[in-house]
DNA sequence: ACGAAAAATGACAACGTTGTCAAACGACTT
DNA sequence: AAGTCGTTTGACAACGTTGTCATTTTTCGT
């Protein structure tokens, strides 16, 4: 119900009684503002619904306000959930979200990301798995200055802001849910070996099963490459060894998919013969035949407070945490119920 | 190798000895130009690897320079194509792209369609179903006189620019491509009835029936919602009809994976029991196993040709073309092979 | 209560482009 | 050759913000 015309910093201004410069301080958190100023304007702001031009605020302080997400991530479904997260914070605060694939197939794919850092001025970047543990990767952006912000890194970077589960703690979680539902005889099947989560949610596997103290020979693991394809595969190496296993916890969905599909071709039923559980509570979990049981992690909520944390660091200059933990819950449905 | 600095319009304008205004003019495509100037002026900015400062044009002309694609459609392979192809034609000509989730779900999805219009300046924009379709969006964004392109919209707008297959004839051919494997009796899953595309392949569907002389009584008809659950659904009211048939064309590859596992769980084999062949040829039809025979749409470069054609509307405020149809193919694989 | 130092504030010039409008140029007509 | 009209060009002021630096106000130690 407000009239049309856009509000610049003068309007406040005016209207406040105080000069152009203070309210564009206000805006930048700057200090050396007083508060009861600080409060007087922010209130005429909101009474008067000004959003700051972002156009204007680039061309004068040469900073883009734009913040990039590299991914080399197939999975749309946590990307989207990423980007989500990213772009809710990002609009809090007036930033951008960027979203740019540095494909690691590409040879030259960190000539990439150095061209593409000197050619768009960026604010800050947001890594996700595998590039979260990249160290060429992050070196270059360090040694850009420009702050950075680790999505479930292997190993959390001092320089850097991390935002993580404890993929240990999950996949042993994971794993117990599976023996307190009486399955002795389990398989694992791994991800790529580049990332490290999956290493990590192996370690948790192992660490489950010495706890409960059942026997490693009981125990199978396949290598994987987190595709559809190599879950299959996984089944079929499972059907041909001699253990009989009943659980299997494939490292993430789409290879609990291609195990499960294995699994009904053969005739088998799930739950009944074999129980499959997986890992990310992927859309397609959700919508499968049987439904998957799946690890959730709040990914979402990891990307904003992320960002948030990104906007912080660029805004202040300085960072006060490093390291942010998410808790983790398993989507108990009927593919291990 | 070149020198780090930001060249500006006025470095471009003194090397050729010309004015600022005349470079700016050269850079949006102004008439009054004299061709000779033109070609000295972009000679000088190509040597020295000129580029416009986005902020700097936005803030002088009040163009914000985004293009938006609103969407509603789960399936982010085809989202993903559709941002490729965008972002690649943006990037030629100084734009940006931006993706905007539309939610038909959300009972007041409208209301935040005119919220983000007159919130965030838009110089264009892009729809893809289902919203391609929905006239009161549309109708919105033409009064706001914004230019619009359409992706596979149902019925063609004259005000705006279409590019689409042609779904019947993509229906017909996925159809007589069963019907040349031997298959006689055939059973059509359909999408959403909101979705034009789907029924204008349904028809397709009946007319290949027809013109191969088959009969209409062989067939079945079952109605699906593009999800994997009712493409499983629709195998078992299949399974429990008298008619037996052997080929099924499901609407989207989703329902196409829905009705493989379902008829994997009774203990079918595909494609030696039943051939399934599905639309759309996502990445999941590739993975699944087996691989899923598909018909594929050029999406990434309809997106890009989408809009291309927007910027030159916007950028002349002319259009000389409206409409623009592209090839499709069938992807053969192992589900029909 | 005084001065010195620190904190808060403001005036004004950038930032790199486009819009406006007036001036210069060209091609015609007479 | 002068006059007319359309085309091409350019000077200069926006656009809405931040950076710089000078000025004012506050705080604090004595």
């Amino acid at each position: 119900m407000n009239d049309e015309k856009n509000l610049t910093i003068q309007d406040i201004a005016e209207k406040a009684g105080v000069s152009i410069k203070t309210v564009s301080r206000v805006f930048n958190n700057s200090p050396n503002v007083r508060q009861q100023k600080r409060d007087l304007v922010l209130g005429v702001a909101r009474d008067l619904g000004y959003r700051p031009n972002i156009s204007a605020r680039q061309l004068a302080s040469k900073r883009s306000f734009v913040l990039i997400h590299f991914y080399d991530n197939p999975n749309m479904d946590y990307l989207s959930g990423i980007y989500d997260g990213m772009r809710e914070a990002c609009s809090e605060k007036g930033y951008y979200a960027v979203a740019e694939r540095l494909s690691s197939q590409n040879r030259s794919y960190k000539d990439s990301l150095l061209d593409y850092l000197t050619r768009t001025p960026v604010d800050g970047v947001i890594l996700s798995p595998p590039i979260s543990d990249d160290k060429a990767v992050i070196r270059e952006i360090e040694k850009r200055g420009i702050p950075c912000s680790l999505i479930s890194p292997g190993i959390k970077k001092r320089h850097c802001i991390n935002v993580f589960i404890d993929e240990k703690t999950a996949g042993r979680k994971m794993t117990e849910f599976l023996i307190e539902r009486g399955h002795t005889k389990l398989a694992f099947i791994s991800g790529l070996d580049t990332h490290t989560a999956s290493s990590q949610r192996e370690a948790g596997f192992w660490s489950a099963i010495e706890a409960h103290g059942l026997k490693r020979k009981d125990m199978m693991r396949i290598g994987g490459d987190f595709s559809m394809q190599s879950g299959f595969a996984a089944f079929e190496a499972l059907a041909k060894s001699k253990t009989r296993v009943t659980g299997v916890f494939a490292g993430n969905d789409e290879m609990a998919i291609g195990t499960i599909i294995a699994a009904l071709r053969t005739g088998m039923k799930v739950p009944e013969d074999i129980s499959v559980v997986g890992f990310d509570d992927s859309a397609f979990a959700r919508s499968m035949w049987p439904p998957i049981t799946s690890l959730a992690q709040p990914i979402e909520e990891m990307a904003k407070l992320s960002t948030r944390k990104l906007i912080d660091w660029i805004d202040t200059k300085e960072r006060i945490e490093n390291d942010f933990e998410f808790p983790t819950e398993i989507m108990v449905r009927d593919s291990c119920p």
